[in-house]
DNA sequence: CCTACCGATCGGTAGG
DNA sequence: CCTACCGATCGGTAGG
């Protein structure tokens, strides 16, 4: 009765805070970049007591990893179910998508940096976890094309891709890559989430879906 | 007479093969993931010797960001050149774009992983020399958008964030993320490098481009 | 560009 | 979950 709270922080188990904390500072300094040490601190414990609950670093490494992937698997179908049919709710799916990584932007930094240092690995977890659901919005998309409300050139596996690449890289590098452009506007990354929000949408829609005819 | 050779490998400096070898470790392990020795032996030089040409590592690093953006200096204009007018140039322009990335992937990954680690000075290095040149396509696309060829809804600052975010993301990242949908095809990237053509073109161009009148 | 060397920190273990 | 400890490797220096 004690360990199954919704509260954020608190009432976490000792593993649980150890996780989170693994997963903030792999996030941003990077594995290679990040004591157990650093981690142990963070949470309150000593470095040795970590250890106990994980036997290696390279086994807090793969838990962290799995608790992005079971944090999706619980999420995802969520936003699927929001983002069926017409092209209001696409729009929609999009952006509750985006604000999905963007609750938590180190989940997207940490599979960022997990697909560079370690790309066989979550190629493999991404192909396990993740491709079930990406698989059905594949399957929705060549649905509307038979349907004549989604262009025809779409690649509707190449599509899905693009977006999350697109979402993802947004969300992880958002601030830095927009000052290509300009400066630092607070509402930057807003425009660059509608912009990302706008391609989507005109690459995937024929231009005049048949009203009624 | 020696040292100006276009030819790959052969005749570079000591300094230049230092800093190509650091590029691409730094590039596939990260910066913390890669040693000073790692990157001595793969020049074939002590380690001492690597730190008489680079007084820390640190130095090092930001001899290899910077050798990243001196390459894109050069290259930007030239494909620039390339893609200016009409919707073909344009398709070439954004294909020439992710080519140049492609013909050396170290510089695209390199580019991802310092913009998580050091986001604060990758930001000014963007705006100091990125910019410049991201500026002129912001200032084409608006031109479009005044001639009517360039759909009005299109904003054209976010719009090349995001094309270059795709892109990069892309080729930083490209074979992973495929493997969110389908399993390693042999031209699994190539397909995904057409389909972001295919967004970018969509997103941008108005449907009928008035062709006479 | 090298040999020889150093203090600090790393991941990890012993033993309770 | 702790104290005490270890060998290996790290970035970097001395001195030539």
């Amino acid at each position: 009765m004690v360990e199954t709270v919704a509260d954020p922080e608190a009432e976490l188990s000792v593993r649980e805070r150890i996780v989170a904390a693994a997963r903030r500072q792999f996030a941003e300094r990077g594995f290679a970049g990040t004591s157990l040490q650093a981690v142990a601190d963070a949470v309150g414990i000593r470095k040795p007591s970590l250890l106990y609950h994980f036997r290696s670093k390279d086994i807090l490494r793969r838990a962290v990893l799995d608790d992005v992937l079971a944090h999706w698997k619980s999420e995802l179908p969520r936003l699927l179910a929001q983002s069926r049919s017409g092209k209001d709710r696409f729009a929609g799916g999009v952006g509750a998508l985006v604000s999905f990584f963007q609750a938590d932007p180190s989940r997207a930094r940490l599979i960022v940096r997990e697909m560079l240092d370690q790309p066989e690995l979550v190629k493999q977890l991404l192909t396990e976890h993740v491709r079930p659901w990406t698989g059905l919005v594949v399957d929705y998309i060549r649905m509307g094309q038979s349907m004549g409300q989604v262009r025809d050139d779409v690649d509707a596996e190449s599509y899905v891709v693009q977006i999350a690449t697109m979402v993802i890289g947004t969300v992880a590098t958002g601030e830095v890559s927009r000052s290509m452009i300009s400066g630092d506007r607070e509402d930057g990354v807003a425009a660059q989430i509608s912009e990302l929000v706008r391609l989507a949408r005109a690459g995937l829609f024929n231009v005049r879906p048949p009203p009624g005819a």
